[in-house]
DNA sequence: CGACTTGTTGACGCCTTTCAACGTTGGTGG
DNA sequence: CCACCAACGTTGAAAGGCGTCAACAAGTCG
Protein backbone atom coordinates (compact mmCIF):
# COMPACT_ATOMS: atom_id res chain seq x y z
CA UNK A 1 0.00 0.00 0.00
CA UNK A 2 2.92 2.38 0.40
CA UNK A 3 5.69 1.78 -2.43
CA UNK A 4 4.80 2.24 -5.75
CA UNK A 5 7.47 0.25 -7.57
CA UNK A 6 8.38 0.23 -10.89
CA UNK A 7 7.30 3.91 -11.40
CA UNK A 8 10.63 5.11 -10.28
CA UNK A 9 12.80 3.19 -13.20
CA UNK A 10 10.37 4.34 -15.94
CA UNK A 11 10.41 7.82 -14.90
CA UNK A 12 14.27 7.28 -14.85
CA UNK A 13 13.89 6.57 -18.48
CA UNK A 14 11.93 8.86 -19.75
CA UNK A 15 13.75 11.56 -17.86
CA UNK A 16 16.42 11.13 -20.13
CA UNK A 17 16.58 14.42 -22.10
CA UNK A 18 16.07 16.53 -18.56
CA UNK A 19 19.07 14.87 -16.55
CA UNK A 20 18.60 18.05 -14.05
CA UNK A 21 16.03 16.43 -12.35
CA UNK A 22 17.45 13.04 -12.42
CA UNK A 23 21.02 11.45 -11.67
CA UNK A 24 22.78 12.71 -7.76
CA UNK A 25 25.35 14.96 -9.57
CA UNK A 26 22.45 17.17 -10.16
CA UNK A 27 20.49 16.11 -7.12
CA UNK A 28 18.76 19.33 -4.94
CA UNK A 29 19.55 18.13 -1.90
CA UNK A 30 22.99 16.20 -2.60
CA UNK A 31 25.12 18.77 -0.52
CA UNK A 32 22.67 18.87 2.86
CA UNK A 33 22.12 15.16 2.46
CA UNK A 34 23.92 12.09 3.61
CA UNK A 35 25.68 11.92 0.09
CA UNK A 36 27.56 15.13 0.59
CA UNK A 37 30.38 12.85 1.98
CA UNK A 38 30.75 10.59 -1.30
CA UNK A 39 32.76 11.41 -4.06
CA UNK A 40 31.57 11.04 -7.52
CA UNK A 41 32.43 8.00 -8.26
CA UNK A 42 30.95 6.84 -5.02
CA UNK A 43 27.67 8.99 -6.18
CA UNK A 44 27.25 7.07 -9.36
CA UNK A 45 27.64 3.60 -7.69
CA UNK A 46 24.61 4.72 -4.90
CA UNK A 47 22.84 5.92 -7.65
CA UNK A 48 23.11 2.82 -9.54
CA UNK A 49 20.70 1.55 -6.62
CA UNK A 50 18.10 4.38 -6.57
CA UNK A 51 14.91 4.83 -7.50
CA UNK A 52 12.80 7.91 -7.08
CA UNK A 53 9.71 7.63 -5.40
CA UNK A 54 7.03 10.49 -5.50
CA UNK A 55 4.04 10.42 -3.20
CA UNK A 56 0.64 12.70 -2.45
CA UNK A 57 -0.65 14.47 0.57
CA UNK A 58 -1.38 12.11 3.18
CA UNK A 59 0.22 9.01 1.73
CA UNK A 60 2.38 6.79 3.95
CA UNK A 61 5.84 6.35 3.04
CA UNK A 62 6.32 3.30 5.77
CA UNK A 63 4.81 2.58 9.05
CA UNK A 64 5.38 1.77 13.04
CA UNK A 65 6.54 -1.38 13.47
CA UNK A 66 7.01 -2.56 9.95
CA UNK A 67 9.94 -4.07 8.44
CA UNK A 68 12.43 -1.52 6.96
CA UNK A 69 13.20 -2.78 3.63
CA UNK A 70 14.18 1.02 2.14
CA UNK A 71 15.46 3.34 3.33
CA UNK A 72 14.74 7.09 1.63
CA UNK A 73 15.67 10.41 1.47
CA UNK A 74 13.68 13.17 1.22
CA UNK A 75 14.54 15.29 -2.04
CA UNK A 76 11.03 17.73 -1.96
CA UNK A 77 8.67 18.20 0.08
CA UNK A 78 7.80 17.28 3.90
CA UNK A 79 6.77 14.66 5.90
CA UNK A 80 5.15 13.86 9.56
CA UNK A 81 7.22 10.97 11.47
CA UNK A 82 4.44 9.25 14.57
CA UNK A 83 4.39 6.93 16.64
CA UNK A 84 0.80 6.06 18.00
CA UNK A 85 -0.85 4.63 21.37
CA UNK A 86 -3.15 1.59 21.16
CA UNK A 87 -5.90 3.83 22.09
CA UNK A 88 -5.09 6.78 19.90
CA UNK A 89 -2.98 8.83 20.99
CA UNK A 90 -0.52 10.04 18.81
CA UNK A 91 2.82 11.76 19.45
CA UNK A 92 4.48 13.61 15.99
CA UNK A 93 7.84 12.97 16.79
CA UNK A 94 9.83 15.19 14.07
CA UNK A 95 9.37 16.39 10.56
CA UNK A 96 11.60 14.93 7.61
CA UNK A 97 12.20 18.45 5.27
CA UNK A 98 14.36 18.32 1.57
CA UNK A 99 17.92 17.00 2.93
CA UNK A 100 16.84 14.60 5.72
CA UNK A 101 17.71 10.41 5.64
CA UNK A 102 14.71 8.17 6.55
CA UNK A 103 15.91 5.07 8.64
CA UNK A 104 19.58 6.52 9.22
CA UNK A 105 19.84 3.71 12.30
CA UNK A 106 19.62 1.31 9.38
CA UNK A 107 17.03 -0.61 11.55
CA UNK A 108 15.39 -3.98 10.99
CA UNK A 109 11.75 -2.18 11.53
CA UNK A 110 10.53 1.45 11.38
CA UNK A 111 10.17 3.06 14.83
CA UNK A 112 7.82 5.12 13.94
CA UNK A 113 5.29 5.72 10.33
CA UNK A 114 6.14 8.77 8.01
CA UNK A 115 3.11 10.29 6.04
CA UNK A 116 2.73 12.88 3.24
CA UNK A 117 2.18 16.37 4.59
CA UNK A 118 1.88 17.24 0.70
CA UNK A 119 3.40 16.09 -2.41
CA UNK A 120 6.74 14.64 -1.57
CA UNK A 121 9.65 13.14 -3.69
CA UNK A 122 12.08 10.87 -1.97
CA UNK A 123 15.02 8.57 -3.13
CA UNK A 124 14.80 5.43 -2.23
CA UNK A 125 17.30 2.83 -1.44
CA UNK A 126 17.05 -1.42 -0.27
CA UNK A 127 17.71 -1.30 2.86
CA UNK A 128 20.40 -3.94 2.59
CA UNK A 129 21.31 -2.68 -0.60
CA UNK A 130 22.29 0.15 1.48
CA UNK A 131 23.89 -1.16 3.86
CA UNK A 132 25.72 -3.22 1.74
CA UNK A 133 27.54 0.15 0.40
CA UNK A 134 27.93 1.47 4.27
CA UNK A 135 29.58 -1.46 5.42
CA UNK A 136 32.34 -0.73 2.18
CA UNK A 137 32.80 2.79 3.18
CA UNK A 138 33.24 3.44 7.11
CA UNK A 139 33.64 7.82 5.84
CA UNK A 140 30.12 7.70 5.28
CA UNK A 141 28.97 5.11 8.07
CA UNK A 142 30.55 7.66 9.98
CA UNK A 143 28.52 10.50 8.56
CA UNK A 144 25.71 8.49 9.44
CA UNK A 145 26.33 8.29 13.08
CA UNK A 146 26.84 12.11 12.87
CA UNK A 147 23.76 12.28 11.67
CA UNK A 148 22.50 10.33 14.58
CA UNK A 149 24.17 12.07 16.98
CA UNK A 150 22.69 15.47 16.24
CA UNK A 151 18.94 13.30 15.49
CA UNK A 152 19.60 12.34 19.30
CA UNK A 153 20.07 16.04 20.65
CA UNK A 154 17.33 17.12 18.63
CA UNK A 155 15.37 14.64 20.62
CA UNK A 156 16.60 15.82 24.01
CA UNK A 157 15.74 18.95 23.29
CA UNK A 158 12.37 18.17 22.32
CA UNK A 159 11.88 15.98 25.99
CA UNK A 160 12.91 19.02 27.57
CA UNK A 161 10.53 21.55 25.72
CA UNK A 162 7.97 18.16 26.35
CA UNK A 163 8.60 17.99 30.03
CA UNK A 164 9.27 21.45 30.92
CA UNK A 165 8.13 24.38 28.91
CA UNK A 166 4.90 25.97 28.83
CA UNK A 167 2.13 26.05 26.16
CA UNK A 168 3.11 29.34 25.04
CA UNK A 169 6.97 28.47 25.50
CA UNK A 170 6.06 25.13 23.28
CA UNK A 171 4.66 27.42 20.01
CA UNK A 172 7.49 30.07 20.41
CA UNK A 173 10.01 27.26 20.15
CA UNK A 174 8.13 25.68 17.73
CA UNK A 175 7.94 29.06 15.25
CA UNK A 176 12.09 29.65 15.96
CA UNK A 177 13.29 25.88 15.05
CA UNK A 178 10.89 25.50 11.90
CA UNK A 179 12.41 28.73 10.79
CA UNK A 180 16.18 28.19 11.70
CA UNK A 181 15.52 24.43 10.42
CA UNK A 182 14.39 26.24 7.11
CA UNK A 183 17.59 28.49 6.99
CA UNK A 184 19.82 25.71 7.50
CA UNK A 185 18.16 24.32 3.79
CA UNK A 186 18.72 27.36 2.29
CA UNK A 187 15.01 29.37 2.49
CA UNK A 188 15.77 32.30 4.45
CA UNK A 189 12.62 34.19 5.18
CA UNK A 190 11.06 35.89 7.68
CA UNK A 191 7.70 34.40 7.13
CA UNK A 192 7.59 30.74 7.75
CA UNK A 193 5.85 28.09 6.05
CA UNK A 194 3.76 25.47 8.24
CA UNK A 195 3.31 22.54 6.37
CA UNK A 196 1.68 20.68 9.16
CA UNK A 197 -1.78 21.20 10.40
CA UNK A 198 -3.04 21.91 13.68
CA UNK A 199 -3.55 18.91 14.90
CA UNK A 200 0.03 17.95 13.71
CA UNK A 201 1.72 20.96 15.82
CA UNK A 202 -0.16 19.99 18.91
CA UNK A 203 0.84 16.24 18.19
CA UNK A 204 4.49 17.73 17.86
CA UNK A 205 4.39 20.11 21.03
CA UNK A 206 2.59 17.33 23.49
CA UNK A 207 -0.75 19.87 23.10
CA UNK A 208 -4.10 19.94 21.88
CA UNK A 209 -5.32 21.95 18.61
CA UNK A 210 -7.26 24.20 20.44
CA UNK A 211 -4.27 25.31 23.02
CA UNK A 212 -1.84 25.76 19.43
CA UNK A 213 -4.72 27.71 17.97
CA UNK A 214 -5.08 29.95 21.03
CA UNK A 215 -1.56 30.63 21.81
CA UNK A 216 -0.82 31.22 18.07
CA UNK A 217 -3.71 34.22 18.13
CA UNK A 218 -2.51 35.48 21.60
CA UNK A 219 1.10 35.74 19.83
CA UNK A 220 -1.22 37.50 17.06
CA UNK A 221 -2.72 39.95 18.87
CA UNK A 222 0.69 40.63 20.47
CA UNK A 223 1.64 41.43 17.37
CA UNK A 224 4.95 39.08 18.08
CA UNK A 225 3.97 36.95 14.88
CA UNK A 226 1.41 37.45 11.99
CA UNK A 227 -0.85 34.87 10.63
CA UNK A 228 -1.20 34.37 7.27
CA UNK A 229 -2.48 31.40 5.13
CA UNK A 230 -0.13 28.47 5.08
CA UNK A 231 2.53 30.25 7.28
CA UNK A 232 3.25 33.15 9.85
CA UNK A 233 5.25 35.49 9.61
CA UNK A 234 7.58 36.84 12.55
CA UNK A 235 7.21 40.06 13.52
CA UNK A 236 9.52 39.94 16.70
CA UNK A 237 11.69 37.49 16.75
CA UNK A 238 13.40 38.97 20.01
CA UNK A 239 10.61 38.51 21.96
CA UNK A 240 9.90 34.88 20.64
CA UNK A 241 13.42 33.86 21.97
CA UNK A 242 12.91 35.17 25.26
CA UNK A 243 9.11 33.57 25.54
CA UNK A 244 11.09 30.33 24.24
CA UNK A 245 13.91 30.81 27.08
CA UNK A 246 16.66 30.18 25.42
CA UNK B 1 36.22 19.86 39.29
CA UNK B 2 35.31 16.66 37.50
CA UNK B 3 38.14 14.41 36.81
CA UNK B 4 39.93 13.15 39.18
CA UNK B 5 43.03 11.87 37.36
CA UNK B 6 45.73 9.55 38.76
CA UNK B 7 43.87 7.67 40.98
CA UNK B 8 43.21 5.33 38.25
CA UNK B 9 46.50 4.80 37.40
CA UNK B 10 47.28 4.01 41.21
CA UNK B 11 44.71 1.50 41.51
CA UNK B 12 45.59 -0.68 38.35
CA UNK B 13 49.07 -1.03 39.91
CA UNK B 14 47.91 -2.08 43.94
CA UNK B 15 45.47 -3.97 42.49
CA UNK B 16 47.55 -6.14 40.34
CA UNK B 17 47.19 -9.48 42.35
CA UNK B 18 43.72 -9.03 42.31
CA UNK B 19 43.23 -9.48 38.31
CA UNK B 20 39.80 -9.77 38.02
CA UNK B 21 38.84 -5.93 39.30
CA UNK B 22 41.47 -5.02 36.41
CA UNK B 23 41.75 -5.73 32.95
CA UNK B 24 39.52 -5.80 30.43
CA UNK B 25 39.12 -9.67 30.23
CA UNK B 26 38.30 -9.63 33.16
CA UNK B 27 35.03 -6.48 33.07
CA UNK B 28 31.86 -7.40 35.02
CA UNK B 29 30.33 -5.25 31.94
CA UNK B 30 32.24 -6.39 29.13
CA UNK B 31 30.05 -8.69 27.72
CA UNK B 32 27.06 -6.11 27.62
CA UNK B 33 29.18 -3.22 26.77
CA UNK B 34 29.93 -2.11 23.43
CA UNK B 35 33.45 -3.66 24.03
CA UNK B 36 31.45 -7.17 23.07
CA UNK B 37 32.11 -6.83 19.72
CA UNK B 38 36.30 -6.23 20.23
CA UNK B 39 38.15 -9.56 19.94
CA UNK B 40 41.08 -10.29 22.39
CA UNK B 41 44.10 -8.68 20.69
CA UNK B 42 41.68 -5.29 19.79
CA UNK B 43 40.45 -5.73 23.64
CA UNK B 44 43.98 -4.95 24.84
CA UNK B 45 44.83 -2.31 22.31
CA UNK B 46 42.26 -0.32 23.75
CA UNK B 47 42.88 -1.36 27.46
CA UNK B 48 46.01 0.49 27.17
CA UNK B 49 44.06 3.80 26.50
CA UNK B 50 41.92 3.40 29.49
CA UNK B 51 41.98 4.29 32.76
CA UNK B 52 39.34 3.84 35.95
CA UNK B 53 37.44 6.41 36.91
CA UNK B 54 35.66 6.38 40.71
CA UNK B 55 32.79 9.00 41.68
CA UNK B 56 31.04 9.43 44.93
CA UNK B 57 27.27 10.25 45.25
CA UNK B 58 26.62 13.74 43.85
CA UNK B 59 29.67 14.46 41.52
CA UNK B 60 29.31 15.06 38.35
CA UNK B 61 31.12 13.12 35.58
CA UNK B 62 30.93 15.91 32.88
CA UNK B 63 28.79 18.58 32.60
CA UNK B 64 26.05 20.33 29.75
CA UNK B 65 27.93 22.29 26.84
CA UNK B 66 31.14 21.27 27.97
CA UNK B 67 34.40 19.99 25.81
CA UNK B 68 34.17 16.10 25.76
CA UNK B 69 37.52 15.43 26.26
CA UNK B 70 36.54 11.98 27.53
CA UNK B 71 34.08 8.81 26.79
CA UNK B 72 33.14 6.46 29.42
CA UNK B 73 31.82 2.84 30.14
CA UNK B 74 29.94 3.10 32.94
CA UNK B 75 31.25 -0.19 35.19
CA UNK B 76 29.09 -0.07 38.39
CA UNK B 77 26.59 2.34 39.98
CA UNK B 78 24.53 4.50 38.09
CA UNK B 79 24.04 8.10 37.09
CA UNK B 80 21.51 10.79 35.93
CA UNK B 81 21.61 12.22 32.49
CA UNK B 82 19.92 16.34 33.07
CA UNK B 83 19.66 19.37 30.99
CA UNK B 84 18.56 22.63 32.25
CA UNK B 85 16.68 25.64 31.05
CA UNK B 86 17.94 29.40 32.12
CA UNK B 87 15.61 29.29 34.91
CA UNK B 88 16.46 26.58 36.96
CA UNK B 89 13.54 23.96 35.44
CA UNK B 90 15.09 20.67 34.93
CA UNK B 91 14.48 17.60 32.87
CA UNK B 92 16.50 14.25 33.52
CA UNK B 93 17.28 12.92 29.97
CA UNK B 94 17.80 9.14 31.35
CA UNK B 95 19.85 7.06 33.90
CA UNK B 96 23.15 5.64 32.71
CA UNK B 97 23.58 1.81 34.07
CA UNK B 98 26.49 -0.86 34.33
CA UNK B 99 27.27 -1.27 30.45
CA UNK B 100 26.11 2.02 29.32
CA UNK B 101 28.46 4.02 26.99
CA UNK B 102 28.16 7.72 27.71
CA UNK B 103 29.53 9.89 24.63
CA UNK B 104 28.66 7.41 22.04
CA UNK B 105 27.97 10.12 19.81
CA UNK B 106 31.38 11.23 19.91
CA UNK B 107 30.20 14.87 19.58
CA UNK B 108 32.91 17.73 20.70
CA UNK B 109 30.51 18.65 23.38
CA UNK B 110 28.08 16.95 26.01
CA UNK B 111 24.62 17.60 25.43
CA UNK B 112 23.86 16.88 28.83
CA UNK B 113 25.14 16.97 32.03
CA UNK B 114 26.31 13.40 34.14
CA UNK B 115 25.79 13.04 38.07
CA UNK B 116 26.38 10.31 39.97
CA UNK B 117 23.35 8.88 41.82
CA UNK B 118 25.48 6.88 44.21
CA UNK B 119 28.89 5.30 44.34
CA UNK B 120 30.32 5.13 40.65
CA UNK B 121 33.19 3.62 38.90
CA UNK B 122 33.69 4.16 34.85
CA UNK B 123 35.90 3.18 32.37
CA UNK B 124 37.81 6.50 30.65
CA UNK B 125 39.14 6.72 27.69
CA UNK B 126 40.34 10.19 25.82
CA UNK B 127 37.76 11.10 23.05
CA UNK B 128 40.15 11.58 20.55
CA UNK B 129 42.09 8.14 21.59
CA UNK B 130 38.96 6.75 21.31
CA UNK B 131 37.77 7.63 17.96
CA UNK B 132 40.88 6.79 16.79
CA UNK B 133 40.08 3.60 17.15
CA UNK B 134 36.66 4.02 16.31
CA UNK B 135 37.92 4.94 13.30
CA UNK B 136 40.30 2.22 12.34
CA UNK B 137 37.95 -0.53 13.72
CA UNK B 138 34.00 -0.19 11.29
CA UNK B 139 32.75 -2.84 13.22
CA UNK B 140 33.15 -0.89 16.52
CA UNK B 141 31.93 2.02 15.03
CA UNK B 142 28.82 -0.05 13.74
CA UNK B 143 28.14 -1.22 17.21
CA UNK B 144 28.11 2.31 18.30
CA UNK B 145 25.92 3.27 15.72
CA UNK B 146 23.73 0.48 16.83
CA UNK B 147 23.42 1.69 20.03
CA UNK B 148 22.53 4.97 18.60
CA UNK B 149 19.89 3.84 16.99
CA UNK B 150 18.29 1.66 20.15
CA UNK B 151 18.89 5.51 21.47
CA UNK B 152 16.89 7.33 18.98
CA UNK B 153 13.91 5.20 19.56
CA UNK B 154 14.11 4.97 23.67
CA UNK B 155 14.05 9.00 22.74
CA UNK B 156 11.16 8.45 21.02
CA UNK B 157 9.27 6.06 23.32
CA UNK B 158 10.44 9.01 25.88
CA UNK B 159 8.84 11.44 23.62
CA UNK B 160 5.53 9.00 23.47
CA UNK B 161 5.13 9.51 27.29
CA UNK B 162 6.16 13.00 27.92
CA UNK B 163 3.62 14.08 25.63
CA UNK B 164 0.95 11.99 25.64
CA UNK B 165 0.28 10.28 28.89
CA UNK B 166 -1.08 10.76 31.94
CA UNK B 167 0.53 11.19 35.38
CA UNK B 168 -0.23 7.54 36.45
CA UNK B 169 0.74 6.68 33.23
CA UNK B 170 3.86 7.75 32.98
CA UNK B 171 5.26 6.52 36.20
CA UNK B 172 4.23 2.85 35.84
CA UNK B 173 5.82 2.67 32.40
CA UNK B 174 9.02 4.18 34.68
CA UNK B 175 8.94 1.27 36.89
CA UNK B 176 8.55 -1.21 33.90
CA UNK B 177 10.77 0.17 32.01
CA UNK B 178 13.36 0.04 34.79
CA UNK B 179 12.48 -3.43 35.62
CA UNK B 180 13.28 -4.30 32.65
CA UNK B 181 16.45 -2.68 32.17
CA UNK B 182 17.79 -4.43 35.30
CA UNK B 183 16.77 -7.46 34.14
CA UNK B 184 18.69 -7.16 30.94
CA UNK B 185 21.96 -6.49 32.59
CA UNK B 186 21.54 -10.02 34.81
CA UNK B 187 19.58 -8.81 37.92
CA UNK B 188 16.36 -10.28 37.46
CA UNK B 189 13.79 -9.47 40.27
CA UNK B 190 10.45 -8.42 41.14
CA UNK B 191 11.73 -5.89 43.87
CA UNK B 192 12.93 -2.94 41.71
CA UNK B 193 15.88 -0.79 42.97
CA UNK B 194 15.12 2.92 42.60
CA UNK B 195 18.95 4.59 42.77
CA UNK B 196 17.38 8.26 42.08
CA UNK B 197 15.15 10.43 44.31
CA UNK B 198 11.77 11.16 43.65
CA UNK B 199 12.74 14.93 42.30
CA UNK B 200 15.06 12.89 39.72
CA UNK B 201 12.08 10.53 38.72
CA UNK B 202 9.89 13.86 38.14
CA UNK B 203 11.99 15.63 36.27
CA UNK B 204 12.69 12.57 34.13
CA UNK B 205 8.84 12.45 33.79
CA UNK B 206 7.64 15.72 33.31
CA UNK B 207 5.83 15.45 36.76
CA UNK B 208 6.62 17.16 40.57
CA UNK B 209 7.98 15.02 43.25
CA UNK B 210 4.56 15.71 45.40
CA UNK B 211 2.78 14.31 42.25
CA UNK B 212 5.38 11.32 41.44
CA UNK B 213 5.22 10.16 45.60
CA UNK B 214 0.96 10.43 45.34
CA UNK B 215 1.00 8.10 41.75
CA UNK B 216 3.34 5.96 44.25
CA UNK B 217 1.08 5.74 47.20
CA UNK B 218 -2.14 5.47 44.61
CA UNK B 219 -0.40 2.35 43.16
CA UNK B 220 0.68 1.36 46.63
CA UNK B 221 -2.65 1.34 47.76
CA UNK B 222 -4.15 -0.60 45.09
CA UNK B 223 -1.49 -2.75 46.07
CA UNK B 224 -0.17 -2.35 42.18
CA UNK B 225 3.13 -1.90 43.92
CA UNK B 226 4.98 -2.26 47.52
CA UNK B 227 6.70 0.23 48.61
CA UNK B 228 10.11 -0.39 50.32
CA UNK B 229 12.89 1.84 51.32
CA UNK B 230 15.66 1.97 48.23
CA UNK B 231 12.57 0.76 45.76
CA UNK B 232 9.51 -1.07 44.63
CA UNK B 233 8.32 -4.41 44.64
CA UNK B 234 6.26 -5.10 41.77
CA UNK B 235 3.39 -6.78 42.80
CA UNK B 236 0.63 -6.97 40.16
CA UNK B 237 3.23 -6.27 36.67
CA UNK B 238 0.14 -7.00 34.85
CA UNK B 239 -2.02 -4.20 36.54
CA UNK B 240 0.86 -2.12 35.61
CA UNK B 241 1.15 -3.13 32.09
CA UNK B 242 -2.41 -2.26 31.64
CA UNK B 243 -2.27 1.70 33.20
CA UNK B 244 0.84 1.74 31.06
CA UNK B 245 -1.73 1.06 28.34
CA UNK B 246 1.11 -1.01 26.07
C1' DC C 1 19.89 14.43 70.34
C1' DG C 2 19.05 18.23 67.10
C1' DA C 3 19.66 19.94 62.33
C1' DC C 4 19.11 18.66 57.74
C1' DT C 5 17.65 16.32 53.77
C1' DT C 6 14.10 13.61 51.60
C1' DG C 7 9.51 12.05 51.15
C1' DT C 8 4.35 12.25 52.16
C1' DT C 9 -0.05 14.34 52.50
C1' DG C 10 -3.60 17.99 52.17
C1' DA C 11 -5.93 22.26 50.41
C1' DC C 12 -6.24 25.29 46.88
C1' DG C 13 -5.56 27.39 42.30
C1' DC C 14 -4.42 27.60 37.58
C1' DC C 15 -3.19 26.05 33.07
C1' DT C 16 -4.59 23.12 29.81
C1' DT C 17 -8.16 20.04 28.22
C1' DT C 18 -12.78 19.03 27.05
C1' DC C 19 -16.95 19.95 24.82
C1' DA C 20 -19.37 22.57 21.70
C1' DA C 21 -20.58 26.14 18.48
C1' DC C 22 -19.25 28.88 14.85
C1' DG C 23 -16.34 30.67 10.97
C1' DT C 24 -13.38 29.81 6.84
C1' DT C 25 -11.54 27.61 2.97
C1' DG C 26 -11.38 24.80 -1.08
C1' DG C 27 -13.26 21.47 -4.04
C1' DT C 28 -17.48 19.68 -6.50
C1' DG C 29 -21.43 19.58 -9.14
C1' DG C 30 -25.69 21.66 -10.43
C1' DC D 1 -21.28 31.34 -11.11
C1' DC D 2 -22.67 29.91 -6.92
C1' DA D 3 -24.74 26.69 -3.57
C1' DC D 4 -23.18 22.89 -1.02
C1' DC D 5 -20.28 20.11 1.78
C1' DA D 6 -16.41 18.45 4.26
C1' DA D 7 -12.10 19.48 6.37
C1' DC D 8 -9.77 22.66 9.01
C1' DG D 9 -9.31 26.32 12.22
C1' DT D 10 -11.04 29.63 15.86
C1' DT D 11 -13.35 30.92 19.96
C1' DG D 12 -15.92 30.44 24.36
C1' DA D 13 -17.43 28.21 28.75
C1' DA D 14 -16.75 24.78 31.98
C1' DA D 15 -14.19 20.93 34.14
C1' DG D 16 -10.31 18.60 35.74
C1' DG D 17 -5.57 17.06 36.31
C1' DC D 18 -1.51 18.48 37.90
C1' DG D 19 1.20 22.18 40.15
C1' DT D 20 1.92 25.17 44.07
C1' DC D 21 2.29 26.07 48.74
C1' DA D 22 2.65 24.47 53.22
C1' DA D 23 2.80 21.41 57.11
C1' DC D 24 4.36 17.25 58.78
C1' DA D 25 6.83 12.67 58.99
C1' DA D 26 10.91 9.87 58.43
C1' DG D 27 15.37 8.76 57.87
C1' DT D 28 20.55 10.47 58.11
C1' DC D 29 24.57 12.44 59.88
C1' DG D 30 27.15 15.35 62.69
Amino acid sequence: MLVDTGSCERSAHVCHHKRSEDGCADCKVRLISVCSVLALPELEELEALSQHLALDKGQALFAQGQAATSVFNVIEGSLRLTRLLPDGRRQVMGFALPGDFLGLALQERHSVSAEALGPVKTCRFGRQDFAAVVAAKPHLLASLHERAGYELTLAQDQMLLLGRRTAEEKVATFLLSLRDRFARTGHTSVTVELPMGRQDMADYLGLTMETVSRMLTRLDRAHAILLVPGGVRLLDPARLERLASN
